[in-house]
DNA sequence: GGGATTGCCTGACTAAAGTCAGGCACATGG
DNA sequence: CCATGTGCCTGACTTTAGTCAGGCAATCCC
């Protein structure tokens, strides 16, 4: 990788986590102890979990509980039991009593006042590349935060990409996607050994999926390959596909194929740019317009 | 100010200093304390004085001596009288011992490697956009970390700056400059009182000057208006200008004047945008062609 | 040369952050 | 309905970070 492509990420996170960040902390504790204004931060105006406030902000339990106490103690917020009906016992939701939301607000005012006072000295073109600047980052940043790992078919988040998968070839491909014409595929032909489900999650959420099977005595198949719009175009299809080739490839297979549909043009291109070679149907699905088949390195 | 571009620049610093920032950290402080690891790595394979590093690092004298003992105790730093000849004998310099050294190298190879891994999931077009987008975030941020402030004009970082700007003054005239020609102006004039010298600094570094002298019974007159290299589009002149005008504006004058050459045709062209008005001549400065002048809010 | 200043150091603190073991109440799956 | 697990809590700790006052030696400025 370019040395100076490097050497920029360096300086750029140097600068502005160093400077900003440090800041930006200054700016949130007004007086209280960092970790109690974030807390108070994350609870926000509609309450959270517990669970979920330690999760999202990386706390031990006890640590958590204890400053819940200090914050309860200074009648800022309320711990009580999640009042859903039919709910775990068990959990207990946060909220903000009404000091407490008077804080958070003046935590929110800070916040944007921090964020005027480094778009203040500039003049206004520039402030509006600055912005536009920070969204490519923050965009581009995102990608280096995708995880892939393997899922069972049959987790609700597995379920969720499939679903979104169909959904959007049902939107475009020409006449539409009924399920039941199409090829069925198996929860068990996607858990070892047979094949294997990879999720692609960012911060827990799912935002990518993809799945191959190792047929015994032929080539294996990749099935759903599917990206959500909110990463699209940032290599997360290209690292889902590297993934699926180097399960089966370090199985054994020599090869593996798909089929894909026409009208999804954009995955055809990383297809072909990905080393794929499209080759006679080796199927009879209804919804294939092109075949591919791809030979691994051993 | 427009809400969204808030909105953006929140986004913005919430994603990078907390997700970015905090890994940068994990991956700095090996088993080490972060402070430590800060330290260890601001003394660098060349050493640093500790005035110096406590600067850098805004740490108490104290707290920095007491850091420094512990890392001499882990036999990672030796601290020693700086061995320039005739330096200050009070003056103590840190370097690294072949331990701290390679302890040095360890973080230099994790830094970069957490910049690769950043990197590392984009294809290689996005690369490049990352890191323009990086390069101009921080270029535009470093903005809001210039602040302009009073300086006495006899100080070293002012003479610096009027230096730097009777260099610049003497590139771009048609015929040089030569400083005995034009008319004088003596530190006495821009010392309150009778006027003032602002100074603009990034990091305590100086990247820009100005100054105006109150002249009783006529508009108050600037001078020496110079913006660095390094940050100029950045609207530090500008400001610069807004400081000097609101300078001679609360002491009650009415108007300020400049005259300024040919030649600063981007200084010409900020002046007309910040309201300035060409007048007739108002003085006999043998490298001005232009005079400005502008009446200011009471 | 003498008083004030400066650079660095030590001792004596405090507050914040974080860890660990255990315990109670509720939940869940046989 | 019992064993096991989970969510949250408390008590008892340690480590890290940071502050403040004072002190010594070198230096600077009359």
């Amino acid at each position: 990788m370019d040395v100076n492509l490097v050497a920029a990420v360096r300086r750029f996170n140097r600068t502005v986590t160093q400077r900003v960040g440090a800041l930006d902390d200054r700016y949130m504790a007004r007086g209280r102890p960092l970790a109690q204004a974030r807390l108070l931060w994350e609870i926000g105006p509609g309450g959270a979990e517990v669970a979920a406030l330690r999760s999202r902000l990386g706390l031990d339990s006890g640590y958590l509980s204890r400053l819940l106490r200090t914050l309860e103690g200074d009648g800022l917020v309320t711990v009580g039991p999640a009042d859903r009906a039919g709910g775990d016992g068990r959990v207990r939701v946060a909220a903000l009593t009404g000091a407490g939301l008077a804080e958070w607000s003046e935590l929110d005012r800070r916040s944007d006042e921090f964020a005027r006072s480094v778009l203040a000295p500039l003049p206004g073109r520039r402030r509006e590349r600055l912005v536009a600047a920070m969204a490519e980052v923050e965009r581009l940043l995102v990608a280096s935060l995708v995880v892939i790992g393997p899922c069972p078919p049959g987790d609700p988040r597995a379920r969720a990409c499939v679903r979104a998968y169909a959904r959007e070839v049902g939107r475009r491909f020409d006449g539409g996607f009924d399920p039941a014409v199409s090829s069925p595929v198996h929860d068990e032909e996607l858990v070892p050994p047979a094949g294997v489900f990879l999720l692609a999650s960012l911060n827990g959420e799912p935002v990518g999926c993809g799945a191959v099977k190792l047929h015994a005595g032929a080539p294996a198949e990749i099935k759903r390959v599917w990206v959500s719009d909110s990463v699209r175009g940032l290599g997360v299809g290209r690292r889902m596909l590297d993934e699926l080739e180097r399960y089966a490839a370090e199985r054994g297979w020599a090869a593996v194929r798909l089929d894909t549909n026409r009208a999804l043009t954009e995955a055809i291109a990383m297809y072909r740019s990905a080393g794929y070679q499209e080759v006679e149907p080796f199927n009879t699905e209804p919804y294939a317009h092109h075949w591919f088949e791809k030979l691994l390195a051993p």
